[in-house]
RNA sequence: UGGGGUAUCGCCAAGCGGUAAGGCACGGGACUUUGACUCCCGCAUUCGUUGGUUCAAAUCCAGCUACCCCAGCCA
């Protein structure tokens, strides 16, 4: 498995620390089951778990589960399902911050005696006004110089449930004055009187994630807490309750908070809120659907875990934003599915050629490799007759000579079969092109060819009496370019997906699974979609295109 | 006008005082029973900008500019 042995600036720190005397590298990651993860949490997971591997350590997978408002355990299952499929493994067991709920308690107990915190009766309003502004220092709050037995008592009763949501909340005694707006006595526990998705009932007193990400860290020993670069300015913040908790506590570690630029991708959303809009205003067919960003929407498209990892690995990390160009992705992804997916032939716009040289009710089974680049793979049989579909695309009653396909009059190779020579084009009465009359030329059979001849172009094609019925669904961007200024929504592609009903499969894709993939010869790659697909009824997803240097004119 | 960050090819990104890696994209060519793959070749005399230090600067110093983040009882 591919690792982040790249060197970035995160692997050079902890470098620099190993080479101080640091061992038990330990990273972990952390997301708040509040979502499905999608390819931005990638770049997260590969980096922590990556790091992890590359120095020997070990990683952590914890629900950062502070906030029971937004949270579910129907997240906290999709996000393990989704690491687990990108192929990583966390230290057993998973963990959850909401283990350490009476570890926080204890801590804010010790803040509280050690003069460090203070039970503050300000609404949330009253809150702003006292934190000042930008360039205006705040004002201490009326109730920060209460005595320690006094926010003992109130805290106590806070945990207790006397209080009602928001009346009263527990902040940390720093500096009203500090330029950085965090360290303005930040509230590290509210109120709030609602059931946890693993505590139940049990807490109506929640801690912040200022106050309990440091802790949690600490708590697991982790060594290296790597996360994105908005908190970089919480960084004293993390650092101050480390610092004032450390001896009473006697944590396994001192965690070093090290900040990373998030992963932005061209014509891709990531932001939670609106992956969540899409889903809930039914422009999409929910989280997994293949157009989606997330990890399960990647699977059920066609990506493989090889490929994201890979482009994670090949993205690298620093600091600085960055918005990568999605092609990054179709590349790894291409290169992974150009390696393995075997090879197929299937007809997405079917027109019927007849060849009216070939014997009627003739079939014969023509050799296929599954994949040129796999030899050990074999290889497939496929039916040959007097009757086939090619794309319409690959027709031209005439076209210039950079038109290496079919035209009247002219020749092509069928890939595994013949060369045919296009004699008649038939057409319905309002002039559309129904059928072609070729001719097949006996001798040019591949791999028995001893005619001599040269052809341009090879086409795919389907035998038709043998073809399957298939449903291909083509995608493209979600969203078009620029979201513009208005709702976001209104940038949706409406082609986004298309859905081709009568397509012509060959016979063995009968045997395929839901999740398979393959490589439509010429047309790209696709995936029994993990839904739908059966036996019965064929449907696939398009996952990326090839590549084509086709340039007419 | 406060604080914290970032600026190296169209897009990512190495570089850590000794004279600009690599990948993607793009262009050209070879090969080809997938216009795919593969293989060659090309692609920053220059590192946001202006000065300074030095024999030598993308790397050190100073000023300037641009962009990102921060005023949730979200994470």
């Amino acid at each position: 498995m591919s690792t982040s042995s790249a060197s970035n600036f995160v692997q050079n720190i902890i470098t620099e620390d190993i080479n101080n005397g640091m061992t038990n590298i330990h990273t972990r990651f952390p997301p708040e089951p509040n979502g499905y993860l999608h390819i931005g949490h990638a770049k997260s997971i590969c980096l922590n778990f990556g790091l992890a591997q590359t120095n020997h350590g070990i990683c952590n997978l914890r629900f950062d589960d502070t906030n029971p408002i937004k949270e579910d355990t129907e997240y906290v299952d999709s996000i393990m399902e989704d690491v687990r499929w990108l192929g990583f493994t966390w230290s057993e067991p998973v963990h959850y911050a909401s283990d350490y709920f009476g570890q926080f308690y204890q801590c804010a107990l010790h803040l509280i005696k050690t003069g460090h915190a203070f039970v503050c009766d300000l609404d949330s309003e009253a809150m702003r006004q006292y934190r000042g502004t930008l360039t205006e220092p705040g004002k201490d709050s009326p109730y920060r110089n209460r005595s320690v037995e006094e926010n003992l008592t109130l805290f106590e009763a806070m945990k207790n449930g006397e209080f009602a949501d928001g009346a009263k909340v527990l902040r940390a005694k720093i500096d009203m004055a500090s330029p950085n707006i965090n360290l303005r006595d930040p509230v590290i526990y509210r109120i709030s009187k609602t059931h946890h998705h693993r505590t139940g009932d049990q807490w109506c007193i929640y801690p912040m994630y200022d106050f309990a990400h440091p802790i949690s860290d600490a708590i697991e020993g982790i060594t290296h807490s790597v996360c994105t670069l908005e908190f970089e300015d919480h960084r004293p913040l993390y650092d101050w309750v480390i610092d004032h908790l450390q001896e009473a506590m006697h944590f396994p570690s001192r965690p070093k908070q090290i900040e990373f630029a998030r992963l932005a991708l061209t014509k891709t959303v990531t932001s939670k809120r609106k992956l969540k809009r899409l889903v809930d205003s039914g422009v999409v067919d929910g989280w997994d659907d293949p157009r989606m960003p997330t990890i399960s929407g990647l699977r059920r498209r066609g990506y493989t875990p090889e490929a994201i990892r890979n482009f994670c690995e090949l993205i690298g990390v620093s600091k600085s934003n960055s918005l990568v160009d999605f092609a990054m992705l179709e590349h790894c992804l291409r290169e992974d599915l150009n390696q393995n997916a075997p090879r197929v032939m299937a007809v997405l716009h079917p027109l019927k050629v007849v060849i009216t040289n070939y014997p009627e009710n003739k079939i014969e089974h023509l050799e296929a490799e599954i994949n040129p680049n796999k030899p050990e793979a074999g290889s497939r049989q496929i039916p040959f007759g007097r009757e086939i579909y090619i794309e319409q695309e690959d027709f031209r009653e005439e076209a210039n000579k950079k038109f290496f396909r079919l035209k009247l009059g002219g020749e092509v190779r069928l890939k595994h079969a013949y060369i045919i020579r296009c004699d008649e084009v038939i057409k319905d009465e309002t002039g559309n092109i129904i059928e072609l009359h070729c001719t097949y030329d006996e001798t040019t059979k591949s791999g028995s060819d001893n005619s001599g001849k040269k052809v341009k172009g090879t086409l795919h094609w389907v035998e038709a009496t043998t073809a399957l019925n298939a449903k291909v669904c083509l995608h493209d961007f979600l969203l078009l370019d620029d979201e513009g200024d208005g709702d976001f929504l209104d940038a949706v592609n409406p082609a986004s997906q298309v859905v081709l009903q009568n397509c012509k499969v060959e016979p063995s894709l009968a045997k395929a699974q839901k999740g398979d993939r393959f490589q439509f010869l010429r047309n790209g790659y696709f995936c029994a979609d993990s839904r739908y697909f059966s036996s019965e009824n064929l449907v696939f997803n398009h996952t990326v295109s090839l590549k084509d240097s086709y340039k007419p004119e």
